[in-house]
DNA sequence: TTTCAACCCGAACGGTCGTGCTAATATAGT
DNA sequence: ACTATATTAGCACGACCGTTCGGGTTGAAA
């Protein structure tokens, strides 16, 4: 009998699959700098040591990477942001974890350009195609995740009953665009007081 | 905002200082939609029916063709959103003035690709030069028209006198950011009336 | 150890990019 | 009308783009 060593069965977990995940890793790296368009497969392979159709034939366009990416950055943002935060206790301080993981995520290593998910939506709001739709979907997701957090903090009597969950997440969305581009273009010192306050604002507002 | 044409003047210049103009015209509109790095002057020359070298030859090189479009944009945005909303009276109607004005600039037809300078903000935020120097000073200066209606709304006692109001401006700032991304990426239909309930929320907060 | 699929490379393709040249043309001042 | 100059076109360049293909190289199963 095969034993369970892996509980997430990677069937034939041949070489390919693993460089596969390095060049996605380096891909995310690369695609937050210069945006999901101006990520070229030519400068990803060469930061990899790779030659570029060894690369390509991963994926067998440009669009498939550039939504593989994507999908590994939810993976991650899901991984790092909102499993974390949905951990802690119900009503506001899950609000709050929610945000201040959100704050962090712009900030991490792996993301020194700045957030793929703002580049794309950027690069992609007006180009209808796969890429788009995985990211609305994405952008909707998140936003049902605040807005649903904001009703727990509802029914544990933390936030007023007739608040409008779905009007505290969109300005809580807001909140966090404020804060990075404060943060990237501006380069504002501030920018981490000006967010923790517009988070107060919205709290205090939303109080029973 | 149903300008049909580019509302900049053209006093009696030379034929090139004419089609200079008719060129940023067409550049800022298709820049809306590519983005000021994806503006291929190839591109352009097509749509204006002009050779490739012929346009070029009005800017030296391709950066200062982008910095001419963003001034252009800047120009506009001063012209159209600005300037008539500080002709507002003084205090509260201003600063709703200018918030209506701005939500009103990314739809303009000119742009119908999205706002100019949220796609730069992005595209440059991480690259030093010219470029990003002129977009951070107008944002600057952006944010700080939105504080100084702020302070001058406290000065009318319309608003508390305690109120921070570059923290009201980066709060208002991020209202628009959200309303921005509701419009174009989520296709949001309650946009509008979200953006306009966050801005009732700041300033029920900002009231005395 | 043999075998065969998976993996990766090198070269080349048609395009487009920004950017120089040179020559032809249109315009403005006289 | 003529000239000097400003404006535009034509062409070519090197570089890079995504993509294809055929042939080596490797790794895993037999």
């Amino acid at each position: 009998m095969r034993t369970a060593t892996l509980p997430l069965a990677t069937p034939a977990a041949r070489k390919g699959a693993r460089t596969r995940e390095v060049i996605l890793a380096t891909a995310v790296n690369l695609a937050s700098r210069v945006g999901l368009e101006g990520l070229s497969i030519g400068t990803l392979a060469d930061e990899l040591r790779l030659s570029k159709s060894g690369l390509f034939a991963h994926f067998k366009s440009k669009e498939h990477l550039q939504y593989e990416v994507l999908s590994t950055a939810r993976t991650l943002f899901i991984a790092l942001v909102a499993a974390p935060a949905l951990k802690a206790p119900r009503g506001e301080p899950r609000v709050r974890a929610l945000f201040d993981r959100w704050l962090d995520w712009s900030q991490a290593d792996f993301m020194q350009g700045g957030c793929l998910f703002v580049t794309a939506s950027i690069e992609f709001d007006d180009r209808p195609g796969a890429l788009r739709d995985f990211l609305v979907e994405s952008q909707r997701e998140w936003l049902a995740t605040l807005a649903r957090a904001a009703r727990v903090a509802t029914e544990e009597g933390h936030f007023r009953a007739d608040l409008d969950p779905d009007q505290f997440a969109h300005e809580m969305y807001g909140a966090g665009l404020a804060y990075y581009h404060a943060t990237r273009l501006l380069r504002d010192p501030k920018a981490p007081l000006r967010a923790r306050q517009s988070l107060e604002n919205l709290i205090a507002l939303a109080r029973a």
